[in-house]
DNA sequence: GTGGGCTGTCATTAG
DNA sequence: GCCTAATGACAGCCC
């Protein structure tokens, strides 16, 4: 019936030839800020399970200041209805209780905290130990009502000091929580215990338990009883009775869970104990602990009808491997610090055993480069806070660089607001931009020769130029700017005009009417007609080296008439080069506006998947935990107990078996024990 | 009259 | 050393 398992320890226990080599390896790129971890796996793992337990460590302070606060506001909620009950009424105006129609309850003098009644609400216990109750009414007799607004912190302490001795018991077997360790207070009335309960198999510390209880409710019917000084109830009791059906709020179910996935203090992984039927489990007392080998789940125990919707392949199969459904990616989420938590620091199985999967995810999510999810956090906090919190994180992050513009198209970002737009450009009056030909900005629409409007184009008396275009051969003016390690050259840079604008040029130069010459060129062109140079603009411009030297030669000019000619051509190249310096500053700006579009757009992609991640992760936890809690809750040890998940873990191995292994068990106790059951199996197989 | 945008020109630098 | 392209700076023109 019993079968042991096994301890694996650490199977890559690195020999002295691996040290020395992780050491000249590490020596080798310290200079690059290198840590040793990077060449050493044991080391490594150290630093990460040391992580891990201060984030087990921050995540247990958290969770302690959640529960007060629940603790606090529950015990606000009960005395609101305390003074309800005694026909009291909160002053709207002072917030003080003050008895309804100005009368207060015969039954009860205005100092004494009002009688619970039956009919509380069922997270109130209506119960309370007779010793307790004593000395409640005692200490309730001689303070005011509004004593009873003492913080949890005070109040607690009170009720551990009147314990009844024979609790001491539970105490002891049940981990009852001090106030430290705060939980729920729901106390196990008969009324709300659930029928079904695993508690029905009761242990004589259960039946103890089950005793006080109903005389707790004795004492309460006799209205002795004061809420402050009820008994609080062994942990698991109080998660039995809650159930999955119970009255149950989404906040104390959550709290369950954080109770019940509580973590070892050691570890304990490799302490096997086969547990093929029910009450075949040891004993915490023997420090023995039990494997559920596929989950052999005990059956219920004589009449128990355990209404706990255990599903069918929950009982035959569990392994704990996270579930797949839902979720697609990556988790970042640790189960292994919500379950296990010895986990981290003991040996564990190599291979696929969940804390090695967990490891594998999280390297993974490092890798994708996600590691800014930073779900550590989140899974501590209520589902989708910390996600949130992130994103705008997130948002804030990204918008240094977006100059702080946050929403609105790309184009509205900079661009247009300022005197770079490409827009203001054309709308300014960029009259060069144009090609007057037709009226239409004819930036990068097709190749081209570039014709800037001071653009050569101009040629007044007809015979300035046969070359309208300014087309040229040369190297100069033929303006087919492609830069090769940019893409911005396929950019449409015809700029439109906003709606009902007339382009500039149109208005200015329309095809009958063709552009005045003023400036330079007139004057230019003024100076060669009274110097008689008998060179044209054009060919003075825009002719090639060669050609233009040929043109020099054949000529015979005056000294005078050469320079005219050469500022001429000096300013005409420039002029085209400055226009196409122009054009290419704007082509730049333009390509920066495209890209931040699209890394705009891909940035909202990742945040979406992001979202979609945080959710599923959420969901796979939320099925992991109640899986865990349900899973748990099942297991009864010999004498058809349940378990203390104060005291027992469930962890998995990596041949898909479960182990309960008690949290508390130190490694030296851990080896002995495994030497045991290695022998009891060795005996077995004989 | 003023400001902004466009364009041409100059000066400079690099290839 | 010369030529050319590129570019910043400046001024003029236009709206």
């Amino acid at each position: 019936m019993m079968e042991t398992q096994p301890v694996r320890l650490h199977g890559n226990n690195p020999v002295n030839g691996d040290l020395d080599l992780i050491d000249v390896l590490w020596r080798q790129d310290i200079d690059l800020g290198v840590g040793k971890e990077m060449f050493d796996v044991n080391l490594r793992r150290e630093l990460e399970r040391e992580r891990e337990i201060e984030l087990q460590k921050e995540r247990q302070k958290q969770k302690d200041r959640e529960l007060l606060q629940a603790k606090l506001e529950e015990q606000r909620r009960r005395h609101e209805q305390q003074w309800m009950a005694e026909n009291f009424m909160r002053d709207g105006e002072t917030g003080e209780w003050v008895p309804m129609n100005g009368r207060r309850a015969p039954s009860q003098p205005l100092a004494s905290p009002p009688a619970v009644p039956q009919n509380m609400s069922p997270q109130v216990p209506n119960v309370a130990p007779p010793n307790v109750t004593n000395m409640g009414q005692q200490s309730m007799n001689q303070t005011s009502q509004f004593q009873n607004y003492q913080s949890y912190e005070t109040g607690m302490p009170m009720m551990n000091s009147s314990m009844p001795q024979h609790l001491s018991v539970l105490e002891n077997d049940y981990h009852i929580p001090t106030s430290n360790q705060s939980y729920p207070p729901q106390l196990a009335s008969p009324s709300h215990q659930p029928i079904t309960s695993p508690l029905h198999h009761m242990s004589p510390e259960q039946s103890h338990l089950q005793n006080y209880t109903y005389n707790q409710t004795q004492q309460q019917s006799q209205g002795n009883y004061h809420p402050q000084e009820r008994m609080p109830q062994p942990r698991y009791a109080t998660q039995e009775n809650r159930g999955y059906g119970g009255n149950t709020s989404l906040e104390e179910t959550w709290m369950d869970l954080v109770n019940i996935l509580e973590l070892p203090s050691n570890d304990s992984a490799g302490m096997v104990n086969n547990m093929n039927g029910p009450g075949r489990m040891m004993t915490p007392q023997n420090h023995s602990n039990a494997l559920i080998q596929n989950v052999t789940m005990p059956t219920p125990i004589n009449n128990t009808v355990n209404t706990n919707s255990f599903e069918p392949q929950t009982r035959s199969n569990f392994t704990s491997a996270p579930p797949s459904e839902g979720c697609s990616s990556p988790l970042e989420w640790n189960p292994t610090s919500m379950l296990f938590n010895g986990s981290s620091t003991g040996p564990e199985p190599s291979g696929g055993n969940l804390t090695t999967q967990v490891d594998d995810i999280l390297s993974n999510i490092i890798d994708e480069g996600l590691d800014d999810l930073n779900i550590t956090e989140m899974a501590l906090e209520d589902a989708g806070l910390g996600s949130m919190q992130m994103l705008d994180d997130a948002s804030s992050e990204s918008g240094i660089s977006m100059g702080g513009s946050s929403g609105g198209s790309p184009s509205q970002d900079h661009f247009s607001e300022g005197a770079m737009s490409p827009y203001d450009g054309m709308e300014g009056g960029a009259r060069g931009g144009g090609d007057f030909g037709d009226g239409t900005p004819d930036f990068g629409k097709r190749p081209r020769k570039y014709n800037f409007n001071g653009g050569f184009n101009y040629n007044e008396n007809g015979a300035e130029s046969s070359q309208s275009n300014y087309s040229s051969s040369s190297n100069d003016t033929d303006f087919q700017y492609r830069p090769s390690s940019t893409n911005h050259i396929r950019h449409n840079h015809s700029y439109p005009l906003q709606p009902g604008q007339e382009p500039r040029e149109f208005k200015k130069y329309s095809i009958t009417d063709k552009p005045k010459q003023k400036g330079p060129h007139c004057r230019d062109k003024k100076r060669l007609e009274d110097l008689k140079v008998p060179l044209s603009m054009d060919q003075i411009v825009e002719s090639p080296v060669e050609e233009f030297n040929e043109i020099l030669t054949h000529h015979k000019l005056s000294e005078s008439q050469l320079q005219l000619i050469r500022d001429i051509r000096r300013r005409g190249k420039n002029k085209v080069a400055a226009q196409n310096c122009r054009k290419r500053k704007m082509d730049v700006i333009v390509t920066l506006e495209d890209e931040m579009t699209q890394l705009k757009e891909s940035r909202e992609k990742l945040m979406a998947e992001r979202q979609m991640i945080d959710k599923q992760t959420r969901d796979m936890k939320d099925k992991y935990s109640a899986l865990y809690r349900e899973i748990f809750l099942s297991l009864r040890d010999e004498h058809g107990r349940p378990y203390d998940p104060a005291q027992f873990s469930l962890q998995q191995s990596s041949d898909g078996n479960v182990f309960l292994v008690p949290k508390n068990v130190t490694s030296e106790e851990q080896l002995e024990m495994n030497k045991k059951i290695k022998e009891e199996r060795d005996k077995d197989s004989h």
